[in-house]
DNA sequence: ATTTTTTAAATGATCATTTAAAAAATTAAT
DNA sequence: ATTAATTTTTTAAATGATCATTTAAAAAAT
């Protein structure tokens, strides 16, 4: 009945803290005792709970990507045509809760990071696996075969590249603008 | 006349082995002694001529961003209208000089760093200012003031964006291939 | 009492950078 | 050319700083 109250606080906050300073110090730049200093806490209490940077980094990570994944089942719960369910996936991306600097920035630095580290890696893999057959899906009624591969390689490429722009700090963050474009890059690239 | 020989050689060399070297371990996690490694030097060898890591990166850098307008102004030297000047732009991405592996790496590191470095901040705004304003004066022609920079800013994320899913391993790198992808997405994109 | 959580301090490893000296290359003088 | 002096290049070793992680004990909570 009483299971781990503290302990999924803590995982909650130091994963908070971790993008916070991440965002702040950069991926390998930033200490354990600058997360741990956010929360006034010390470097060894997130070993006690993480075991190690790595793990508190995948951590931190996974919690993105569920984070996506949420958003995203929430806004395909509202579509219900093909474009609305390619729609939907821009939707998750570009939405309030996610696109947002600190997450655009630790993302990017994941991207720098994870050819490098086997766990990393593996979370990369399984993502960008979710999301590619996703598009296929859908863009199976859209685009005839012909195109389908390039036009799905043009859509993600694109949502990565914004990405990329916020974490440069190159475009000030509006997530209601980034969906409007993205909207309007489908629309162009579908006919 | 007998100005600096050496010099320049080892110059070339260490940013070449740094190109490689950070291929394979990653920007952070490359270490000085790594790099000489490549070249039987030392790591010492590597201060004596560019005085500290972060000025070799950005001199590898620096080296990286004049390869790529080399082959822009190449690109540029055959092209006669806007849209030929446009495509300029796309053919120096992905060249395949510029277009590789190690460079798509590299670069994609920088993004990830350049927010905590004076320099490499530095070497970011110039590129990107001067990317931008090519693609600014060429799609003048081509496309209504309404839509421009909507248009702009897909172009170049999705460029972006290539580069970071190579850098994930994700893509073979096949340069033409790339080439003529990014100009049936112009084309898709301008009508 | 017992278990869980937190910390201060110790440990140990890794590096970039400096230093001082050796080695190579270059120049100048015979 | 051959030496000798000078300058440039290279290195091994020392330095010093930074950290992640461990440990052992204290505090808090149960």
């Amino acid at each position: 009945m009483k299971r781990t109250r503290i302990r999924d606080i803590r995982n909650q906050e130091f994963i908070s803290a971790t993008l916070s300073a991440t965002f702040e110090r950069g991926f390998h730049a930033v200490t354990m005792a600058d997360i741990a200093r956010k929360l006034g806490a010390t470097a060894a209490s997130i070993n006690y709970y993480f075991g190690s940077k790595d793990r508190l980094m995948a951590e931190t990570m996974t919690h993105l990507l569920g984070l996506l994944r949420q958003e995203h089942v929430m806004a395909l719960s509202q579509a219900h045509t093909p474009k609305e369910r390619l729609r939907a996936i821009v939707e998750a991306n570009f939405s309030d809760a996610f696109f947002t600097p600190e997450h655009c920035t630790f993302w990017v630095q994941f991207w720098s990071a994870a050819p490098y580290s086997q766990s990393l890696t593996r979370l990369q893999t399984i993502n960008r696996a979710r999301v590619r057959s996703h598009f296929r899906h859908e863009l199976k009624h859209l685009t005839p075969v012909h195109t389908r591969e390039t036009i799905r390689r043009l859509i993600q490429s694109y949502m990565d590249g914004v990405w990329v722009s916020v974490a440069q700090g190159e475009r000030k963050v509006n997530a209601p603008h980034a969906r409007q474009e993205a909207f309007a890059m489908i629309d162009l690239v579908l006919r």
